[in-house]
DNA sequence: AATAGATGTAAGAGACGTTAACATAATTTT
DNA sequence: AAAATTATGTTAACGTCTCTTACATCTATT
């Protein structure tokens, strides 16, 4: 996550005619979608801000479609990353390891509203994309893992996936109604790790 | 300024103009989210569909926003109406009500997955306008209450709300992994109904 | 009937996504 | 090293979108 390169300067090679342009246009991207929101920012502005025409981006993705795919691919690898790396504190199969990754999920979800956003609102038109699959099986996959390993079941029992899938809703769910601010105008206010700690509670005892 | 106009349903009166276009706007714009997507659908198409001039919308909103806002507004109160209409057959405090509801939130989704996508996005932008919180809050209320006469509680207390919430977000969260095609792809497969059971029994029970 | 307000149109500004035609830098081939 | 090729930019332009302005017309009120 920690992945930002400070200037622009440093990172434009300066070599080739731009030299990191797709990672630029990427990162600008990334900086527009959280400053403007995940629907009102332009292809256009992003070149802006990578200092070329609007028409350059197009030498590296096929549209703006792809060029959304890509970021997204990039964030849902990086939270995969995380998702593992904040469990590793924590023994294998117990409790704090799930509630860790929950965190971690609504976290992410906080710190980067509009991704969270485009990650799911960008279902709707690839909806069938390999790529953006095998992300979401991978994020699915550690949790379906931590949580068999918690119940002392095969990973690959019906089992494991329904429990998983249940604290995914939640967690899921949670992580939505917190960055649309649904839960605090409910006035819902109890502590995030103690309703962490009921969710797995509830679902994993 | 009273925006009601009370019982818009009247039908075209073809007297004035058009008579009836802020509703058939409406109409058009609901139609288009569902079949375009709710990111890729145009106001401009809208008025086509309604046979007036690009620029006539713009007579009864003041701008693409206050629509979508005006369309939103509208399905939040049809998914109170409906929420209350489908808990009505089972006796008050029975956890069969509590079941109905989640179901009814889950099919909306899936009957609407565009105006279900564009509700929670458009909280995006607007998050602290008065008369969507209020219709969230209609709906959140509906819950709370269901839940505090099923665990025999005051509607008012913390509890209830907690639990509301448990429930709100496992069955929003179910929502939109079902209509990001997320449960499907993971080999999810066990009955919804069943689903919504084990979640109400794990929250309530 | 006269007037004012409501509701439509046409024309157009400004932004965006995207493509096409063209220019030059970098790499590969000869 | 020169030539050919490929990669990566630019400018100009098209069609579409949101929204505004100027104007026309319909309806209701006085």
């Amino acid at each position: 996550m920690n992945e930002e390169r400070a200037s622009v300067e440093i990172a434009a090679k300066a070599g080739y005619h731009h030299g990191d342009l797709r990672s630029q246009l990427l990162a600008a991207v990334r900086q527009l979608i959280e400053e403007k929101g995940s629907e009102n920012f332009s292809i256009a502005e992003a070149a802006r801000k990578a200092g070329v025409s609007s028409a350059a981006p197009y030498r590296h993705f096929n549209g703006k479609p792809e060029i959304l795919k890509a970021v997204v691919t990039q964030a849902m690898e990086a939270k995969a990353v995380e998702m593992r790396r904040v469990m590793e504190p924590y023994p294998e199969g117990s409790i704090e390891r799930i509630n860790a990754l929950g965190k971690c999920y609504i976290d992410f979800a906080r710190q980067h509203p509009g991704m969270f956003r485009l990650i799911f609102g960008i279902t709707e038109s690839h909806e069938d994309d390999e790529i953006l699959s095998k992300k979401g099986e991978q994020v699915f996959g550690i949790v379906v893992e931590a949580v068999a390993k918690t119940l002392g079941i095969s990973t690959d029992s019906p089992e494991a996936k329904k429990r998983a899938y249940l604290l995914w809703t939640m967690v899921h769910g949670h992580s939505w109604l917190t960055i649309d601010g649904k839960a605090r105008k409910q006035g819902i206010e109890f502590p995030e790790d103690q309703l962490l700690a009921e969710i797995s509670q509830r679902v994993l005892g």
